[in-house]
RNA sequence: GGGCCCGUAGCGCAGUCUGGUCAGCGCACCGGCCUUUUAAGCCGGGAGUCGCGGGUUCGAAUCCCGCCGGGCCCGCCA
């Protein structure tokens, strides 16, 4: 059984209505590594649904966190000057360093949550400024100011340094210099909690003094508190997470217990995961280096980066193929080529009824079925290879002749206009690819003008070509006879076939080689191929 | 101090939960074919003491214990 069907079993088993939550510190651009939050915490409300249960998945937007770290791209530069002076502040009370986006906030995360829908993920979306902002936490903050002590007992078990004894789970926001990271909490009465803005290691505090009202947005409860206040407040049965939050001792531990003794809540199914990491040349030494993904850092894949690339299903497919808590790797190189290929043989294997190795039959058909942004497909749709398409995407003169040409081989047999249309999108991807991520020796350009290297051709090659451009002139040729025909006419040249291909090439493209001859000459217009090869 | 993941053919991995046709898949490689394949074919093939040691069992890649190697996380904040 598929791991998402059986952390949905164990969730009836529980009880009938579910809430899946998944949510992420807005702390820089939210990536791939990231979606596993809401892919999985997606992924399991559809089983629950299909198991006869009820479900809705969530995201939090941790917005109301104070700047730990200026991420990329703002901390370069002089925008890194300029956004300094927030350190510590809440995310949401930052601008956004582009006018087209409301705040901080929305300049990272609307990329994410507007791409949502394309991968055909079904989330409520919730926001922690607002949520602080509408009162809904006061209740809840209340409580936890009643209960410090016991808190203070929990995470202490786990701490090295205890916390001081006038210490409060609640941070406050400085009226005066508006940090939420720089205050210190001493006392509460009432609705008021008394704080000092003393600063920190990585923000400076003013000095002033206050009261925040925590009924209103004027502070927050620490994470390791307000983690299971939200549990409580949302009804949270069900919490994909990084593993680093499942750490013994992390702040799912100490969630727990907080939950259940405080909030009276008990603590949700837990599911951690591994990080993704991102596989990448590192330009100077031309090293494979994998490094995790990481917003602050700038080591970021986002989500329309891999709909430039990529359609959505194969996100979903890298997801739910394998195990939450296996390390997974996206090389969006010249492994991307490998993993579509993957993905359209799952796709057969669905359609075929058959088995993938040793993934049993079941299993292949369940990573299918989730990995779909919409419903299964009644029938197979027909695939144009990746591989392919970034040939001739190249190739072709515009998207109409892409089309024709694949039609002309009969790579889609009688296409559906659905076929055609999914034929279209993975051209476009494969351009994108080609231009911005394949590695060099798969991009190529027709020469404007004829290369100078080919003065240098001997007589023998020069005939070859002259034959050739005779030859098109005389007759029209399919892809397969062109190609064959170059055997032949370097037969009759006396050169080595492969030496003909080569100054082929070096005609067209000013390289030694290239697309399959065939298809390539035929996907180019003739009149041009015909002028090029006589100009030698 | 504590926790997690990984270690199976040259490479990438599945199979480990639920022990017994599980010794597999993809790529690469080798061979053959279409009179010919430099980047869209087809067919066939070789290859692995399943990290090491011990235990449980009629039987272990699979369960238990220990060890080695690689990666990562927590013990600040989130």
């Amino acid at each position: 059984m598929h791991w998402v069907d059986q952390v949905a079993k164990a969730l009836l088993k529980r009880g009938k209505k579910h809430v899946i939550a998944s949510g992420i510190s807005i702390s820089g651009h939210i990536h791939i590594g990231h979606c596993n939050d809401v892919f999985i915490a997606d992924g399991i409300r559809l089983a629950v649904e299909q198991l006869g249960g009820e479900a809705k998945a969530v995201w939090y937007a941790d917005d109301f966190d104070p700047m730990r770290r200026i991420p990329w791209p703002l901390n370069e530069g002089e925008l890194a000057e300029q956004y300094k002076k927030y350190l510590g502040t809440p995310y949401v009370n930052i601008p956004s360093p582009d006018p087209k986006y409301k705040n901080f906030v929305d300049f990272f995360s609307r990329p994410f949550i507007d791409s949502l829908e394309d991968f055909g993920i079904q989330v409520k979306i919730y926001s922690a400024a607002e949520i602080y902002k509408s009162g809904k936490m006061a209740e809840l903050t209340r409580a936890a100011l009643e209960h410090t002590d016991e808190i203070r007992a929990i995470l202490n078990k786990y701490r090295a340094k205890p916390l001081p004894e006038d210490w409060l789970p609640y941070d406050a926001i400085c009226k005066k210099c508006g940090k939420l990271a720089t205050t210190t909490t001493h006392s509460w009465h009432d609705n008021y909690v008394r704080y000092k803005c003393e600063g920190r290691d990585y923000a400076a505090g003013c000095g002033y003094e206050g009261e925040a009202d925590y009924t209103k947005d004027e502070g927050k409860l620490t994470w390791r508190v307000e983690w299971p206040a939200r549990w409580k407040l949302l009804g949270v049965t069900c919490e994909p997470f990084g593993k680093d939050h499942a750490v013994a001792g992390g702040s799912y531990e100490t969630g727990k217990a907080i939950a259940k003794r405080v909030f009276n809540h008990d603590a949700p199914y837990p599911v951690p995961y591994e990080w993704v990491s991102l596989k990448s040349v590192d330009e100077e030494t031309g090293q494979v280096v994998h490094r995790r993904m990481s917003s602050s850092r700038g080591v970021v894949f986002t989500l329309p980066q891999w709909l430039s690339i990529a359609e959505p299903e194969l996100l979903r497919y890298f997801i739910f193929r394998s195990k939450a808590m296996k390390s997974k790797e996206f090389d969006p190189g010249l492994p991307l080529l490998d993993f579509y290929d993957e993905c359209d043989l799952v796709e057969n294997a669905y359609f075929t009824k058959t088995s993938i190795g040793d993934w049993k039959e079941e299993q292949v058909e369940r990573i299918y079925e989730l990995s779909q942004v919409k419903e299964v497909p009644k029938q197979q749709p027909q695939r144009v290879s990746f591989r392919f398409a970034a040939v001739l995407c190249q190739v072709a003169q515009n998207w109409n002749q892409a089309i024709d040409i694949i039609k002309s081989r009969e790579m889609l047999k009688d296409p559906s206009k659905a076929d055609i249309e999914f034929a279209l999108q993975r051209l476009k991807r494969a351009f994108n690819w080609v231009k911005d991520y394949a590695p060099e020796h798969l991009r190529f350009r027709i020469a404007e003008v004829l290369p100078p290297e080919t003065k240098s051709l001997t007589t023998k090659q020069r005939k070859g070509l002259e034959i050739l451009a005779d030859d098109l002139a005389k007759r029209d040729y399919s892809p397969v006879e062109l190609h064959n025909h170059v055997y032949k006419i370097a037969g009759e040249v006396g050169i080595k076939p492969s030496n003909l291909f080569e100054v082929i090439y070096q005609v067209l493209i000013g390289r030694k080689s290239g697309p399959r001859v065939g298809n390539f000459i035929a996907a180019l217009d003739k009149e041009f191929v015909i002028k090029r090869l006589r100009e030698v």
